[in-house]
DNA sequence: TTACCATAAATTGTCTGAGTTATATGAATT
DNA sequence: AATTCATATAACTCAGACAATTTATGGTAA
């Protein structure tokens, strides 16, 4: 009896956060272990049993976690076998949880650069997208969000929430249904350079105009010259992060580009 | 008794193909039902008890599909309200499940034509990534795959493994582990399109040449012809789906480049 | 020795029924 | 009108049993 309740109390405790069930933190805990290499792919987990009673929960609360943890590529698990940590390959990267889970500590260089690799692909293409496809809400959502950036100082919360929705919007605008599923990961990226900015560089340069920029283009039709501001914001934004704490010239594609 | 061999005999033979566990069959089932708007976002789906004793599973069995499909996005369920479908901008469009469920059947014409959007966007860059980073091994991969295509007719199983592993080599090849995560993306579009071809519009052009040229861009370490290379290729692609089939001229961004 | 087949063991998978917790709703209170 | 509180409802968690599946083992025959 008081073994159930104190073990339901430090589950409870540890859900507290974000309002996560007991699955739920389960799910966070092992994904958190399993991206940042604690447990490496290829790696048992130890059966359900012995975990469930190793963690205090039921057998049920365990189950769904790893139901979880393999729907998004982590692991795999078959009978006589186990539950096994899948290839990195395999894994879902651009998962919002995985992604935040990534996030969790301090990531990889290497993973952060690919992460920004990525965004200064898709999001000046985005942008283009969005000057002939925007919506008049949608502008208007960026044009909320600029103003949010400046009433508010870019390190506070507000501040980072309204730059990932300046972000997002145009995700959105650009009308296309797999490129709005990036938000997560332009998100992820955009609240992770303003936490690092504030800690490591602090307010370099004023981030606006250049946000400011790519609107004006949105708003007038202009895909050529949302394409380049946005790329030059994203160009920017990396150098806030990465090439501050590296500092190789590492070979990029963008010369391949007209 | 009898109707509890029924039911488990019943969801046996759904689960044979592809060894899906009964709950994977279930969220799959689900999924499918979900993504073809046969549910609707906002919609509640039956509480546990009377959703488990629809499908005659056990109430185990249905939470762990609820807790996959929420792990993609595609439904959220709380306490007092139900499990309710998310609206699409929350849903996972890159999972690999949503994507086969959603190619399942005969995909919408909006969503085939954002998916080419997609790649048109990323695979080009990533070509010209592979032609910087290629290791010999990936350049070996997509030889093999080259000959797969060759020996195989381009309609058979085969064939057609071959050419999604041709793809799935380029983005190895990128070094970028979140552009590698969209690989299913872009095998379940390949994979359409040779499907679809092959119903309706067979054999318009012999693909290989096509493929050759980038392979050989990337050999070179030619991260510009393996750009304009992989443009070309997937925009043949798209010409043998989404054009073949409703004939409008898209606005694209390709005008924004130079 | 090798190949094949039946059997056993280990692990996940499924089922049932009970009790717990969170939350929306509406009533009572200030 | 705003706030607090009771209640009903759904998901959530638990425990223990049994089933299904896959790998390993050992024995038998070629």
């Amino acid at each position: 009896m008081s073994s159930k309740k104190s073990a339901a109390a430090r589950a409870n405790a540890r859900a507290r956060r974000k309002s996560l069930r007991l699955h739920g933190t389960i799910a966070r805990d092992l994904g958190v272990l399993i991206v940042s290499g604690r447990y490496k792919p290829g790696d048992i987990l130890n059966g359900e049993i012995d975990a469930s009673d190793r963690l205090q929960v039921s057998r049920t609360a365990y189950r769904e976690a790893v139901r979880i943890l393999a729907a998004k590529g982590l692991v795999e698990s078959r009978p006589k076998v186990g539950t096994r940590v899948s290839p990195q390959a395999r894994w879902h990267m651009l998962d919002p949880d995985v992604l935040s889970w990534i996030f969790e500590f301090e990531p990889d260089d290497t993973l952060l650069a690919n992460l920004f690799e990525l965004r200064k692909i898709v999001e000046p293409e985005a942008a283009a997208l969005a000057a002939l496809r925007r919506s008049d809400e949608e502008l208007e959502a960026m044009e909320k969000a600029l103003e949010g950036m400046a009433t508010h100082t870019l390190a506070s919360e507000a501040g980072r929430l309204a730059d990932q929705e300046f972000h997002s919007a145009m995700l959105r605008a650009s009308g296309n249904a797999f490129i709005v599923s990036l938000t997560s990961g332009v998100g992820a990226a955009v609240s992770w350079t303003t936490i690092f900015k504030q800690r490591h560089n602090p307010l370099r340069r004023d981030p606006i105009p250049d946000h400011q920029k790519v609107y004006e283009a949105v708003k007038a039709s202009d895909p050529k010259a949302a394409h380049a501001a946005m790329l030059n914001l994203v160009e920017l934004a990396q150098l806030d992060t990465v090439n501050s704490r590296k500092p190789k010239p590492a070979k990029t594609a963008t010369s391949a580009r007209g």
